[in-house]
DNA sequence: ACCTTAAATCGAAACGTTTATATTAAACAA
DNA sequence: TTGTTTAATATAAACGTTTCGATTTAAGGT
């Protein structure tokens, strides 16, 4: 392997002054600088990350670590926390599974961006502690080496509870996510809100985990209990939705047309569907980068800006005006 | 930072008996090692990745390029490396974009799976002979430390031509992909020999660069030429089958009824079609699967084994029989 | 001419490991 | 006892950088 000492001597001077010369440091004069530079791309000379990062305490790498790879839904995110790091000079890395959280301490990366609930609390405040910069994307923690970058869920989950009451659904269905997850958490606490403001309607809360078959079973539940009005469904992420939308379509029923149905989320897929799953958008692009900027601002030692991910509806033919208006 | 020595001085030995312990090499007896583990618990002792890096001349991590993180595609794919990898103590990193290629020379990786255009073939040799292993699934690359993990390309695409032609159609429309791509490259040459084996056959080709944008296109042209028998259609790939299935819905028309269509992948977005689109399957999972394996293997010095990823035909209803039988 | 200052380069230590070799201590054989 | 072997531990070099402080060289001031 080509070292920095193999230029030295091939140039005749010293390594520590291969060194400033190949950081361009003022210390060097043009010429040597020059000589310098040549020689090492006459031997083909690539730094050695290893020795860098040992001396330097510092990798350039950014992680983003995720529950899993399926990515349909992870595709935007991460261009976006990719597009930040890289600007800044960083490289971003995604891992998954458990296995690979030791980069982490190991000081293999600079700082961590956390979407995967496989990492505990206890976890990340201890690496937290051990001077590691984190940013969370599922959860609230408070501690000086971790931000958090959050969605605005409940403003997400009034939009789509108000949505179905407003075109007139009196019988609600709330498919829910899993309990440990933050997001489905602060979701369905917002949509307890928003009946407690209307008395008036009736709801039924059904298991879910997020993942489309609970949606299909969820879905054969309420095809089950159908019968007069047309009830309103609101799915706490898209997943579940589009389970929900196949297996009503497969019985023979129509989505607007015997249930109004929103999901969550807006991922990519609903755009493949017919009618237009009704959902709650937001810009998962905005929100990775949002996450790569307040963890660089972090390790520069610069003020965290913070800013929250705002939601918006996204209507669609998945739900339509049913019964008396209130 | 905690370090080896700190445990060396708590423990009264010296580093490398420490270090022998933390390996758990036998040269060290039972009494001190439990003494230094339990001083290096005490302390939080991690490990510092670069050092043992530098030293030992391996990351015990392995490197997947992808062309981007849009994961669709990959997810499985990326499951299969992983699982792999893991169960050989490496772990799996996922990098994208050119930024990141100098993982590579700069030696943070012992290996990389190259899914990814934007490395050329050039490039790629030039870092196998600096001596990194390489597995490419997007080209064919002969080198003492490159392997290929290829698909059966050709055998898919007589599988959707001849699909087609058994099924009645005379006319064919073929939406090629990007003249770039090895994958597209190998299919439409397998197309083109069977149109060979079919004079019968008439045959036209369109252009497409595997974008779904460019299945809409290539859909919209044939609408714009649909007139007597329905032709068929082969993509070469998903994304695109996905587009014009659309478009073609879009208009009115009958996907199976107005023109037969297959495509090519089997990606998980396919499933929420309906009718369901005929396309060319294949383990996903498994071709990450093989890559690692076989990465794994040249790093470690066995021998490779080869295997090919086979593929199948997916029927579906996007094909229905027309027209005489030949 | 000599002293001072600045500019360019060099030497050496350090980052945290691993590992070959050396040392010490204990165990055994004669 | 004394020499020999083995087991346990220690010393030191090495991996490839960065960077502080030291040295050399040239230039400038008087």
């Amino acid at each position: 392997m080509v070292s920095i000492k193999d230029i030295a001597k091939q140039a005749g001077v010293s390594i520590s002054t291969v060194s400033y010369a190949l950081n361009n440091s003022p210390k060097v004069t043009l010429e040597t600088k020059t000589r310098i530079l040549a020689v090492a791309k006459e031997l083909n000379y690539v730094p050695n990350a290893a020795a860098r990062q040992l001396k330097k305490q510092e990798s350039l790498i950014i992680g983003a670590f995720l529950t899993d790879f399926s990515g349909a839904f992870y595709g935007d995110l991460l261009q976006g926390m990719k597009e930040v790091v890289n600007r800044k000079g960083y490289d971003l890395i995604v891992c998954s599974g458990k296995q690979s959280h030791r980069l982490l301490p190991e000081r293999m990366i600079d700082g961590a961006i956390i979407l995967d609930s496989a990492f505990s609390d206890e976890e990340l405040l201890e690496y937290a502690d051990r001077g590691h910069r984190l940013v969370v994307l599922d959860r609230e923690l408070r501690h000086d080496n971790i931000n958090q970058v959050l969605l605005d869920n409940k403003a997400g989950a009034n939009l789509a509870m108000d949505y179905l009451i407003e075109n007139g659904h009196r019988k609600l269905y709330i498919v829910c996510g899993p309990p440990d997850s933050y997001d489905s958490r602060q979701r369905l606490t917002a949509v307890r809100q928003t009946l407690d403001r209307h008395p008036e309607v009736e709801a039924v809360f059904l298991e879910g985990d997020f993942n489309k078959a609970s949606g299909e079973a969820a879905g054969k539940k309420i095809l089950s209990e159908l019968s007069g009005e047309p009830p309103g469904v609101f799915c706490l992420n898209d997943e579940m939705a589009i389970g929900l939308f196949q297996t009503v379509q497969d019985h023979g029923k129509g989505i607007g047309v015997d249930l109004s149905l929103v999901g969550f989320d807006n991922i990519d897929l609903t755009r493949y569907l017919s009618p237009r799953l009704a959902t709650i958008e937001y810009s998962k692009h905005r929100w990775g980068a949002m996450a790569s900027q307040q963890l660089l601002q972090m390790i520069s030692g610069e003020q965290v800006e913070h800013e929250r991910i705002y939601v918006s509806l996204v209507e669609g033919e998945s739900v339509r005006p049913r019964g008396a208006e209130s």
